[in-house]
DNA sequence: AATACCACTATCTTTTAGTATACTACAATA
DNA sequence: TATTGTAGTATACTAAAAGATAGTGGTATT
């Protein structure tokens, strides 16, 4: 393989650990892989999430056209956050992701 | 599926992305896809990367069992990085990264 | 009327990741 | 013998990420 295209790969993979990359933003995409949730439903799947740190990755996710946000305003306020086309297309990368991880999980405490 | 399991799952994408994650492990660990090398040799394909953060991260690796190290004393020092097994087994999951990562751009830039 | 839940925002501090720069000790090469 | 290459280490610094804590304006519940 040529070198350039090497150099083009290690940019795809920088990219995307961009991306899913950080404390957070994996999580947030794998638990809305599992369906579409609001605001205080994610921070309580998070765990210790701060709500400052929910907000400003829900952000990028959006800006990153992976999340999308509604907001239903029947009665009271409710916002809904959910996976675009193509933060789904993500779903069978972070399926790989858990699995490796499992057996990651065996090999280095095992 | 049971809360419980997923909040395993969550765990497990958050461990995955700590390996991988940060400015440098996943493009170290892709170019050691590619084959063996040397630190110079890595050092010099990721480009603006520092000796001491190579060192850290090698050594970070190194500990999770992926990148193994072998020093060879013929002559001179030459010292060799690896993929151990371990570390091999993430290839296909890099690759899918790669592929995803190429469609990302088209769609986040197109 | 008081409390609690919803979806946040604001401010400040701490932690972590990564950079910059210089240096070491050894070997090979010109 | 001076320079270059190998494989790093040492020290200091900066910037970004994340946490801690408190508060806002609304609705719903008791």
């Amino acid at each position: 393989m040529k070198n350039k295209q090497k150099q083009v790969q290690l940019r795809d993979v920088q990219d995307v650990i961009d991306i899913i990359g950080g404390r957070w933003r994996g999580a947030i995409l794998a638990s809305l892989c599992d369906k579409e949730k609001r605001f205080n439903e994610l921070k309580r799947d998070l765990g210790s999430i701060t709500p400052r740190t929910l907000t400003k990755e829900l952000k990028y996710l959006e800006m990153n056209k992976l999340v999308s946000r509604e907001v239903e305003t029947t009665t009271a306020i409710s916002v809904i956050y959910s996976l675009t086309k193509h933060g789904k297309s993500l779903e069978p990368l972070i399926g790989q992701i858990v699995v490796w991880g499992q057996k990651h999980r065996k090999i280095v405490l095992g």
